[in-house]
DNA sequence: ACGATGACAATGC
DNA sequence: TGCATTGCCATCG
């Protein structure tokens, strides 16, 4: 480690801030790449926190908290990252369907988490249940 | 030095 | 919703 944290280069401190800002979300909550770059200081760095995130070094960092603004997991559907993603965030009682997180998108800003606006919309019951969308028992 | 790449995002149609 | 475009920036070949 250096000795000396002036010896520290950008690239370190930028790093070191996203992966700070990684451990902060807490349990059972999401954030887009965009967003942890924003608490982490760097602003645009969405790609930055994508990569540092790559890396995979970190042990015990939430990576899986870690999603894409729209609240998507960001690794193709069926990789096996994806797949481990997945079952991290449903771990930690995270509704997660079709690949996006349910009840909760990645919110913009600390503020908007705190709001936490009850449920955009339950959307009624399903239109349907018409004949033929009956599921197997 | 240069172009391609990538666990992305915001904007426009 | 989906697709294209542009901005970003550390790495890599």
């Amino acid at each position: 480690m250096p000795a000396n944290p002036k010896d520290e280069t950008e690239t370190q401190r930028s790093r070191r801030l996203i992966l700070a800002a990684v451990r902060a979300v807490p349990r059972g909550q999401v954030a887009g790449y965009g967003e942890i770059a924003r608490r982490a200081g760097l602003p645009g760095r969405a790609r930055l926190v994508a990569r540092v995130l790559s890396t995979g070094d970190e042990p015990g960092l939430p990576w899986h908290r870690v999603l894409r603004s729209d609240g998507r997991v960001a690794f193709p559907e069926g990789s096996p990252g994806y797949d481990e993603q997945v079952q991290r965030l449903r771990a930690e009682g995270v509704r997660i369907e079709a690949g996006k997180v349910r009840g909760q998108r990645a919110a913009a800003t600390l503020d908007e988490m705190l709001w936490a606006p009850p449920e955009p919309k339950p959307k009624a019951s399903r239109p349907a249940a018409a004949a033929g969308t009956r599921r197997r028992r």
